[in-house]
DNA sequence: ACCTATCTGATGGCTG
DNA sequence: CAGCCATCAGAT
């Protein structure tokens, strides 16, 4: 069986597309997917009869230990399944039966998914209602580029006559027929539903389910996880995108208020418009022509029986398709998991990784090794057998009062019954037959390294190589998000135990290892969940401790807790000459090297978790970062590796002072500034909690600034990205406005003091802890009360005496770096002139 | 409709 | 009113 695409009705029919070998497509049906599963055992003769009476059900087939009771329609299946159903009250479990009719189908058929025939496309509209409307917009011209040949196709709107966008968008879907798979940037947040909204408004009759609509910016978020700096992170928009991977970008002059007139105008700025929209496409094709994603993608798809558009991206469905399939083959299905009911109880969070605290402050200057384990999780799963139909009844660990804690010690588990193995829960899980998720992994794995192998014979860069790094890819990233898929309270394939016995197993495991280096005489200075950072040995000695943990330790810790496979395996990945930590999950290093390989000039230092990595933090504190840790870490940033090193404070001042005066007076852009965080959820589904005086709180600035937005007619949807600059950090709350409404002009002070100095002064204050870095933190000047703030002849808090003197020429005379008082003072203003 | 750990910033309550 | 804490939200 082969689909391209496939739907489905209430009655549980689905109907898929297929391409035959001339490439005609084919429309194909097959009913009687409404399903759900019963234990035989459960099914008395009584409840076959009624079954077999009932007008709700078609069918009902045995099939080993299972009855498949075929429905009528999904509605009727629902009725009797779900949680107060005819099957509850009755005390029957039902399997499975909140499974799609779809998904039902692809998993029983073993379904091949066909590779689809790609097109880009991207339309312009109207700008004569606000985004939130866009429905009503009117299409103006559309263009798709084919993902094979890149031959163009466009539309033109001839008209301002509903007539002829109806004529337009016919022409449109008629250009589509050749193929199966859309690709739009924010397709699903624009283009599709006003596509959509405009076609039916048009009463052309078209199926849109024929075809995958993929969301292109939303593939790109997802699979784009290597950044390098936030400068990437801040805008998913195609010009941002288009830039940071072909460094190339949109064609200018075309504002969203400009489309419709240039296409008034007609002629050559009608023309003008079309290149434009021509050219958006042609960007999207060429940044899948770099990333490979849309392949990727498909890659994935075909390996877990899912399709390729912006629903099959997810892992839940990648993974519960592909696990559904082996238990099928095995006789296993999962109990019916309905959406949880409004009010009903979240289950309690479970226990995750092990962070350690980093030990060492300022600049480690030993070399630091650092050792990871490779794929953590899935080797645990493989090793215990982890499995949600492997999990025996869980040994339940009383929980003492500290007070009775002498108890604990006493306590003694039920003994373990000699087929099972004991994860670091106390859970048993049995060794006797393989489970699903071990046998997946097993699987995705095995196929994963069946690539890379290939791929490590193979020309790089060549189709074949990258088709096999794509391979290899597409089987970890799927490997990697079963862990996740499967602690996901909403996952058919969750179980707390088995989600937390993967952590806690993890966690075991990694402090195992530092208590075996410890006792070798290593120095561990650092580790977060699967790895850890030790000093105080040669690179030799370092790789023979990991061969001992892999020869010795694993192989006896596993044997004593029943594993009877051991997949565990730790890994010398990298060694550091130079790193400073500033907390948990921060820190900056420098290599020595990666898996033996030596760095070159062209190296960069590894960066983790601070604000230069951040899309949310301001390009100014980005920039700032990237200069000191170039500083700290000999290059590899802004300019080629070098050997050299500063450890001498005094230069880092000068860097400090150079800033200071950057942001306190030196012009500005709104880029500088800008601040960017996405609505994790609809404007109005943000608490609004009650202050002690009646009041509201204010919302965070991000979804203040988002408010005002919406209000003037912009489509503030879920996981919009806003952006927005300081106005005013006096004001209670801050000041803050979209950066549409830049000026050139925010409140430096509170961009200093807030955005910039913190973050910069926590790096420096981390490589130098016993440097004082006080002095730089304030910069808003002393104002004489009741005066507004930011005003003419306000001066700057004095900077620290080898910073910078002195004002620029050039700049509108406002501030002054020399400072009246001798002595930095508290500023200010608070609750008289400019508090509000 | 992928998890937990961790850090950070904004907001506002409370207290010495 | 500075300093601490709790809470919410977002990013990694």
């Amino acid at each position: 069986m082969k689909a391209l695409t496939a739907w489905s009705d209430d009655a549980g029919t689905v109907t898929w597309i297929e391409r035959d070998a001339t490439g005609r497509v084919l429309t194909r049906q097959s009913a009687g997917h409404a399903v759900t599963f019963l234990r035989m055992a459960d099914v008395s003769r009584e409840l076959m009869r009624s079954l077999r009476a009932s007008r709700a059900v078609s069918s009902v087939a045995q099939d080993g230990a299972w009855l498949r009771v075929v429905w009528r329609s999904v509605h009727a299946r629902r009725e009797a399944c779900e949680r107060k159903g005819w099957f509850a009250s009755n005390n029957i479990d039902t399997f499975e039966a909140d499974v799609p009719a779809v998904r039902r189908w692809a998993i029983d058929s073993g379904v091949e998914v066909q590779r689809p025939r790609l097109v880009y496309l991207d339309i312009e509209t109207c700008a004569r209602v606000p985004m939130s409307e866009k429905e009503k917009m009117r299409v103006l011209c559309w263009t798709l580029i084919a993902g094979d040949d890149g031959r163009v196709i466009t539309g033109m709107l001839a008209e301002d006559t509903d007539a002829d966008e109806g004529r337009l968008l016919a022409e449109l879907w008629a250009a589509l027929a050749d193929f199966d798979q859309v690709a739009a940037w924010n397709g699903d947040g624009f283009d599709y539903p006003v596509v959509f909204a405009r076609s039916a408004r048009c009463n052309l009759r078209v199926d849109a389910r024929r075809w995958l609509w993929l969301d292109h910016l939303e593939l790109y978020r997802r699979m784009h996880t290597t950044a390098e700096s936030g400068d990437e992170k801040q805008s998913m928009a195609l010009q941002a995108v288009a830039m940071a991977v072909l460094g190339e970008g949109k064609l200018p002059g075309f504002t969203f208020d400009r489309i419709f007139p240039a296409w008034e105008a007609g002629g050559e700025e009608r023309a003008a418009l079309l290149a434009y929209n021509v050219h958006d496409v042609a960007l999207m094709r060429r940044i899948e022509e770099r990333t490979g994603y849309v392949e990727l993608l498909y890659t994935l798809c075909d390996a877990t029986g899912t399709f390729p558009d912006t629903h099959g991206m997810k892992p839940m469905p990648q993974v519960e398709t592909f696990v559904m399939r082996l238990g099928l083959a095995d006789g296993v299905h999962f109990p019916t998991k309905w959406r949880r009911e409004e009010g009903e109880d979240a289950p309690g969070a479970f226990r995750g990784a092990f962070v350690m605290e980093p030990t060492s402050s300022g600049i480690v200057t030993e070399r630091v090794h650092v050792a990871d384990f490779t794929a953590m999780y899935p080797s645990i799963v493989q090793t215990f057998n982890m499995s949600p139909e492997t999990l025996l009844a869980r040994v339940e660990m009383p929980s003492f009062p500290s007070y009775l804690s002498h108890l604990a010690r006493e306590w003694v588990p039920p003994p373990r019954p000699e087929y099972a193995a004991e994860a670091a829960t106390g859970c048993y899980f049995d060794q006797r037959r393989r489970g699903l998720l071990p046998r997946t992994l097993d699987m995705a794995l095995a196929l994963r390294k069946k690539w890379s192998d290939l791929k490590a014979t193979l020309p790089p860069g060549t189709p074949e190589w990258v088709e096999a790094d794509r391979r290899s890819t597409a089987y970890k990233v799927f490997a990697n998000s079963v862990f996740g898929v499967v602690s996901a309270e909403m996952s058919r394939l969750h179980t707390r135990e088995v989600g937390e016995s993967i952590t806690q197993t993890g966690v075991w495991l990694i402090q195992a290892t530092m208590r075996a280096a410890q006792e070798c005489g290593l120095n561990v200075i650092y580790g977060d969940t699967d790895s850890l950072f030790v000093t105080g040995c040669t690179d030799e000695n370092f790789r023979a401790f990991v061969q001992t943990c892999n020869d010795v330790l694993y192989p006896r810790l596993l044997a004593e807790r029943g594993c009877v496979e051991n997949r565990v395996k730790l890994a010398y990945e990298k060694a550091f000459d130079r790193v400073v930590f500033l907390s948990a999950k921060r820190y900056v290093a420098r290599w020595a090297h990666y898996k033996g390989t030596l760095p070159d000039a062209r190296t960069k230092p590894e960066v983790k978790g601070i604000e230069y990595k951040r899309g949310d933090s301001c390009r100014l504190v980005r920039q700032m970062q990237a200069e000191i840790i170039d500083l700290l870490m000999g290059g590899g940033i802004n300019g080629p590796r070098v050997e050299v090193c500063q450890d001498d404070p005094e230069k880092y001042r000068a860097l400090v002072g150079r800033w200071r005066e950057r942001v306190l007076v030196l012009p500005l852009e709104l880029e500088d500034v800008a601040l960017a965080k996405r609505l994790t959820k609809p404007i109005k589904e943000y608490a609004v909690r009650v202050k002690k005086d009646g009041a509201d709180y204010a919302s965070p600035p991000h979804v203040r600034v988002a408010k005002l937005l919406a209000a003037r007619g912009a489509d503030m949807g879920e996981g919009s990205r806003v952006s927005y600059f300081v106005a005013n950090g006096l004001a209670d709350p801050v000041t803050v406005l979209p950066a549409a409404d830049w000026t050139g002009e925010c409140d430096r002070f509170a961009v200093w003091e807030d955005q910039v100095w913190e973050p910069a002064a926590r790096l420096l204050g981390a490589a130098f802890p016993a440097e004082g870095w006080k002095e730089y933190a304030r910069a808003r000047p002393v104002v004489p009360r009741r005066a507004p703030a930011r005003r003419a002849g306000a001066t700057v808090a004095p900077a620290p005496e080898s910073a910078p003197t002195g004002q620029p020429a050039g700049v509108a005379g406002v501030f002054s770096l020399t400072a009246p008082s001798p002595r930095p003072r508290r500023a200010i203003v608070r609750g008289g002139g400019t508090k509000r």
